[in-house]
DNA sequence: TAGGACACGTGAACC
DNA sequence: TGGTTCACGTGTCCT
């Protein structure tokens, strides 16, 4: 007698779990560490290597200082795209941030608003400090300027580092009426 | 009658499924890109995004590997397309533009082969001849670099600007072999 | 109705 | 020998 006889689904499940298993294979393939060469232990490798992943790529973007509209936001400050189209009311407010790169080299951020010879009151408080300017980029825009220096600092950085940070920043206050 | 025979690992069987459920639960918590709320695919979407955070360590590293040190210059490079990479014989020449603004102002533009203390460099040259910068703007990339200047001169002008011109070409010129 | 996705219980293989 | 992992066929739920 037929003692065959098969579901409908029989196939197509089959082919279901032959899909399944060749992506827990490929899956395999990517992790790069595997503990156990079992369904649930890859599972969970793939979890950790996921983690593994996003956290280098955060770590390697903030060694890179990365760009304003990310890695600066991250640091609590308004991002350039925000300052981008200021409002009728916006009143903003000199800002001066210095994040150390190590080896002497900082990414100096500053935000201002345009006056006369304020530019060249910067440079000249960077000098006086024996800060190597090693590159800068500057965007201004409707009267306000974003500017991101490289510097390199001799002598002792700690204590030059919090004078310089507070004289750039006065410079750039915004004058109150 | 005994119709409840159970076999030895069926809570052990439901236990594991169990487990192996949670973890592509936890699959789906880490991976961004969820196309379809099917096992298969969420595997699929887990490789997926693993080969695209590995592409992006990839990419971030080699942002950071190639020159030391200059982040921003890095930064730029990232946003630079692929035509921008110099081939092998091409060779610039570091180019000084001096452009009338009136009353006293100059757009200085400079194109040059970035070099260690370079910018400092030209920084100093303005100073010596009493040249405010007004404003600056920069963009680098592979090591090379633009610079656009607002500049305003105090004094004779027109002695000044010549001296300044080949002074600061004399700076970003290339060194012969 | 057909087809896909899933959970289930079971037998087998492997330490 | 248990403990664990897996593949299999099936029933059920949902489009």
């Amino acid at each position: 007698m037929g003692k065959e006889f098969k579901s409908k689904n029989l196939e197509a499940e089959r082919r279901r779990r032959g899909r399944l298993n060749g992506n827990i294979f490929a899956l395999r393939a990517v992790v790069p560490k595997i503990t156990k060469m079992s369904k649930e232990a890859t599972l969970s490798d793939a979890i950790e290597h996921i983690k593994n992943l996003q956290n280098e790529v955060l770590e390697l973007q903030r060694q890179l200082g990365d760009s304003p509209g990310e890695a600066w936001e991250k640091q609590g400050s308004a991002s350039c795209s925000e300052s981008f189209v200021p409002t009728e009311n916006a009143h903003y407010q000199g800002q001066v941030e210095l994040i150390s790169l190590g080896s002497s080299k900082y990414n100096l951020k500053i935000f201002w608003t345009k006056r006369a010879g304020l530019f060249t009151k910067v440079l000249e408080a960077l000098c006086s400090y024996k800060v190597q300017v090693l590159s800068l980029n500057t965007i201004s825009f409707y009267g306000y300027a974003e500017s991101f220096f490289t510097i390199e600092v001799k002598g002792e950085q700690d204590v030059v580092m919090v004078e310089l940070r507070s004289l750039l920043s006065s410079i750039v206050e915004v004058p109150s009426i």
